[in-house]
DNA sequence: TAACGTTTGTTCGCTACCGCACAGATACGC
DNA sequence: GCGTATCTGTGCGGTAGCGAACAAACGTTA
């Protein structure tokens, strides 16, 4: 059974009222996930989502020849597997762990059921995914339009928005994958903003030095998201942990 | 007032059981919409939302620079505005008519009225929000890593499984602001269609002239989208117009 | 210490697409 | 019929990113 204190660490819980949070609570189950650790794969059944505590999840969509890119990013401002309320049962993407960590974990039915008293859950559920559309938006025009370096920034800004602390485990193959593009394209990029002061990194250790320093050479995509997010889901009290959006 | 047959054109009011599509009924307006305009900007409240018959409209997302990209595609298959009822209340992108015609236009708080009763009504546009939801990463994907001839392909086909024959009023120009490169590049592309003899076109009539052969040289994103379209939103009765999805 | 796998740095030619410029063809209004 | 706007075709140099290949630096394990 897990301490109240602890859930509030996932925005999107911490937003229920008690009455529907005493309901959930006995269900939620306290999961570590390992980095690279797939929650669900295209077009398989999804028994449980995932409410991330300081783990993030990408959400990847790949093409038949093997190559992806994420579509969004998910941290404890979210959860994984919206498309089970929505109504998909499957889930369209694919949903890898980025970055390890903690999460709370649901079975599907004891969602879904809490979804269908159209309570407070549902609101909340339904302006996140909202916020996800957005986020899946922006990043579909950013791939089209922006460079690179741009993108990197953001990718590195939405990140770190969901650690704890400005470091990411992640090596420049990752992020390559992430961003859609060659891992060569990642190094010369990352040497720039390195170069720049505005990062360091080693062997798959990146500290962000320089987060408006980021913001600047990021294009407007990063703003536009997190401008969004906090529209939609930081109109009630603020989440107790940290960082987090 | 509209008589009942005229409505079933759309898919998404067709799936209604008759209670409900009887509470919908006075109030919604049957609507001419014109190529080019604009049913909704970014940013902005939304007073309607559109259920298109044989018009389609574009979800656009705009970059700071003006530069565009398309990220859904609407047709009789579904409705402008789900941002409305998702909690949003703004539309988060830009929606333009890309192909005139007609709509039934359904005022804002008659929506979210039916909406949060929670019936058939609430699974049914959750459903296509989830289709959306596919279509927008899909088309993330295809921008990221598919040529433009694909691209084309694959816009030309999700147009014309909208549209009542093979044959669409867009010039080259407008075809490259949904696709988000330049106009000389579909010139190109469309060339090459035209000498394989898939499409003839002449000053923005364009004719599909092999739908089959069109899907041969497409990448594999119109198939996963149409599919993904036929699971959410076929499970009912079918709909009466002929060449609906 | 030695061997090996992982991560990053760098180079080279290649391709798709960009941005620009301009020319021809067609449709439309006066 | 004529002028004009729109649409399409084409050709240029430029560039961002690709794919492949390889080297160097680092960490881990034996």
């Amino acid at each position: 059974m897990l301490r109240p204190s602890n859930l509030t660490q996932n925005a999107l819980l911490s937003f229920l009222p008690e009455e529907e949070m005493n309901r959930l609570l006995p269900h939620l189950e306290r999961v570590i996930l390992k980095s690279g650790q797939s929650l669900s794969e295209s077009g398989q059944p999804m028994y449980y989502v995932y409410f991330p505590l300081d783990s993030i999840i990408s959400l990847l969509c790949v093409t038949e020849s093997g190559s992806s890119t994420e579509i969004a990013v998910v941290g404890n401002e979210g959860m994984v597997g919206v498309s089970l309320f929505m109504g998909g049962d499957t889930s369209p993407s694919r949903a890898i762990v980025h970055s390890g960590g903690q999460a709370l974990r649901l079975a599907s039915h004891h969602l879904k059921n809490e979804f269908y008293r159209a309570g407070s859950m549902q609101r909340l559920l339904l302006r996140y995914t909202q916020a996800l559309l957005t986020q899946m938006a922006q990043t579909a025009v950013c791939n089209c339009h922006h460079n690179l370096d741009q993108q990197l920034c953001r990718w590195l800004l939405l990140s770190i928005d969901r650690l704890p602390n400005n470091e990411l485990f992640m090596t420049h193959e990752w992020i390559a994958n992430m961003l859609g593009v060659r891992r060569e394209g990642v190094t010369e990029s990352a040497g720039k903003l390195q170069k720049a002061g505005l990062i360091s990194y080693h062997r798959g250790h990146i500290c962000v030095l320089d987060q408006l320093g980021l913001e600047e050479h990021a294009c407007e995509c990063y703003t536009v998201v997190k401008e969004e997010y906090d529209r939609l889901l930081d109109q009630r009290q603020p989440i107790l942990s940290g960082r987090a959006m």
